[in-house]
DNA sequence: TTGCTATGGGATAAATTATTCCCCTATTGC
DNA sequence: GCAATAGGGGAATAATTTATCCCATAGCAA
């Protein structure tokens, strides 16, 4: 792995689901799965603009902290099903309100984004 | 400023909020500036491991996505205030459910992220 | 005159994160 | 034998984000 040389703070709540949350597309990987795609290769078609390797390696970051878990059937060609854990079923209403309040705000956020650069 | 080289994505609310909250310290910026800690030097002192660069980079994208507003008092030495606009003031219900998620798990969570490297 | 004040920002290095490319597994079907 | 299948991961490199360093402003006080 990658060994960090700057340390990581955990003081409040906001370091610590930074933690587990930050990761380009964890956030899509958690609500997809919970969706129902539960399948690498349909996560990889619901978010096309990652690359496979990335998703993997954030599939088992999140599997890590656990919140979702793996399960692998044993034949050829491999079978693999992603699904939420109770704690990370937990971070759905979270997700929720962020999605919703860039829902909410749409408009004016693409246009304050565009604007600079 | 920096030309970035992979298109960003505005697809759903998801990718909207990410592009306005992701930065390492915004979220904090916003949560202290939102508690009353206006200036520069305060913000600075609460959050003592981010450098003072960045959190004046930091804020200054707040401000161009109108989330906070600078005001400049004419004196010497300088005077500063950040605050909240209406806007973003939207988002203190939004930051806080993600403090609370994190403290509500905070034993679990530290325990999680140390185990890992 | 020198230093202090609070704030801003350019330049460059370092750290971190993500992308690309390419190879591997073991079976079924042509 | 050879491609196709669904998934995994190493290595090198590119992209992006943060950090470090250091200089600048303009008065006031020692």
């Amino acid at each position: 792995m990658y060994e960090r040389k700057i340390p990581l703070n955990l003081n409040c709540g906001l370091d610590l689901i930074g933690e587990v949350l930050y990761g380009k597309w964890k956030i899509r990987l958690l609500w997809f799965i919970n969706e129902g795609h539960q399948r690498p290769s349909e996560l990889q078609r619901k978010i096309p603009d990652a690359s496979r390797r990335v998703l993997n390696i954030q599939l088992k970051e999140l599997e890590g902290h656990d919140l979702v878990t793996k399960k692998i059937y044993p034949v050829v060609p491999p079978k693999v099903e992603y699904s939420l854990t109770d704690f990370g079923k937990t971070l759905i209403p979270v997700i929720s309100v962020l999605g919703q309040w860039g829902d909410d705000h749409a408009e004016r956020l693409r246009s304050l984004i565009l604007k600079d650069s």
